[in-house]
DNA sequence: TCTGGGGTCCTAAACCTC
DNA sequence: TCTGGAGGTTTAGGACCC
């Protein structure tokens, strides 16, 4: 059994613990509960997405709510605990979902919305405590071992947290607390949904013993399989083992990450959000139907560098990159992927697709029925470190001029207020999935046609 | 049966330089 | 001049996470 499952609602077996599963009354008095060497917290918001499309939308309340792709193609991102119940889980084909359960209210994902209530609930996590790593928009790690003078024992911060969320958010989350990041994580999924659940330092390997090696972070089915090949169930087999035979079986970093984790040890500290650095960004789309045409994947390949290339751009101080990476998966699910490193970096989408495009004609893959393409790019730098060559030629096109313009075309009018002429045109091609449309969106062209 | 999108990290081979 | 090892970088792919 995988964390995923576990995720999905199967029990728990193993211990109690001091408090139980269950919520504690808000009320305690800070000094009733000690902390037991507890200082992590991992705050997990419940069905988060479906959660928030609930909160907004009168007809959803208590009613099954799916949020993900709505085209063939689509997966569901969030289902909430009524969905759930009809066997549903997130990363399920939202069609076979549909099947399950026909009666559910499915609702494309509006992550910008989902931003927002994030961004709010950040806020209350961090009237705790400045040490608030957010894993994703539904989830983080606190740090409040320095907070436990001023505010009381962990137990209460966390009842202290989920009442505000609820009063100020109208949404509930689950509390995991353990003296580290892997144990509070799989705490919190005990404590699912809309509870508390705190693992003693002393109880930690009472607790974790019993759970499915696939509880452990970094085991997903292929390691899993190989795991159990060798006879390691559960995480106490793991941990009778030593470190040489894991790093044998799965390499030396894994090795000595799960032969950690097994013995309840993890020595990462909860960064907070400013110092964890981009180290890369990537955007792909998968096509409602597959595609051999090279010009639509062409299109598509402009369409995706404009994304990326706008991102590197505006997000943060600004970011150029060194490396391209173009990923292709084929009509029967083989990816491949094809990356340059360019000889100075860029936020140009001109240069993005460019290069895109000369990864593309190498992987040999023009005849191919695609499903998928992707661009990454990483090696980021930031932009006003980025060295520029400089050019003699006075006529040459001032393209990142131009960019910028577009840029602040989309900030004032929407996205791709102002786009490259050969996406302007309506094309009839199949459309992306998951794509959203701008209806204020009109083509424009440029000095020169993309 | 059908398998999204945006990320990170690890491994291994190939290549280059010293 | 050739060979080999060490070590860094690039490239490709796999696995995992949310």
């Amino acid at each position: 059994m995988s964390r995923r499952q576990l995720e999905r609602g199967t029990p728990l077996r193993g211990m109690a613990t001091d408090h139980g599963s269950r919520p504690l009354p808000s009320d305690l008095g800070a000094e009733s509960v000690p902390d037991h060497g507890c200082g992590v917290l991992h705050v997990d918001m419940d069905a988060f997405f479906a959660s928030v499309e609930q909160l907004e939308r009168p007809e959803a309340r208590g009613q099954p709510v799916l949020v993900g792709g709505t085209g063939p193609r689509g997966v569901v991102a969030s289902a909430n605990y009524a969905a759930r119940a009809y066997g549903i889980h997130s990363a399920m084909p939202m069609s076979q979902a549909r099947r399950l359960c026909p009666r559910a209210l499915v609702y494309p994902a509006d992550h910008e919305r989902y931003s927002q209530v994030s961004a709010a609930v950040r806020v209350i996590l961090e009237s705790v405590t400045p040490v608030v790593e957010p894993v994703s928009l539904d989830e983080a790690f606190l740090d409040v071992s320095g907070a436990r003078a001023r505010l009381g024992g962990p137990v209460w911060i966390a009842e202290h947290l989920r009442s505000r969320i609820r009063a100020e958010q109208g949404l509930t989350c689950s509390v995991g607390i353990a003296p580290n990041k892997f144990v509070a994580k799989l705490a919190a999924t005990h404590a699912k949904p809309d509870g508390v659940y705190l693992v003693p330092e002393a109880q930690v390997q009472a607790f974790l013993h019993p759970l499915p090696v696939g509880a452990l972070w970094g085991v997903g089915p292929k390691v899993e399989q190989r795991l159990v090949r060798l006879g390691l169930h559960t995480i106490a087999d793991v941990a009778a083992v030593s470190p040489a035979s894991l790093r044998r079986e799965v390499g030396p970093a894994l090795g000595d990450h799960l032969a950690a984790l097994a013995r309840g040890r993890d020595e990462r500290a909860v960064q907070p959000a400013s110092s964890a650095e981009e180290r890369g960004l990537s955007a792909e789309c998968t096509f409602a139907r597959d595609v051999a045409d090279a010009a639509v994947i062409d299109r598509e390949l402009l369409r995706l560098s404009e994304r990326l290339a706008r991102r590197l751009r505006t997000e943060g101080q600004g970011h150029a990159a060194r490396t391209v990476t173009l990923k292709v998966r084929r009509a029967d699910f083989t990816t491949i992927t094809r990356s340059r490193t360019l000889p100075e970096p860029t936020d140009l989408a001109r240069e993005i697709h460019a290069t895109a495009r000369i990864l593309y004609e190498a992987a040999e893959v023009s005849r191919a029925r695609l499903r998928l393409v992707g661009i990454r790019v990483e090696g980021l730098v930031v932009s006003t470190q980025a060295h520029r060559q400089l050019t003699l030629d006075a006529t040459a096109p001032d393209w990142r001029g131009v960019e910028q313009v577009m840029d602040e075309a989309s900030r004032r009018f929407g996205d791709f207020a102002l786009r490259p002429a050969s996406l302007a045109q309506p094309t009839g091609d199949p459309a992306p999935s998951g794509q959203r449309s701008h209806p204020g969106a009109r083509g424009h062209d440029v000095p020169e046609r993309w």
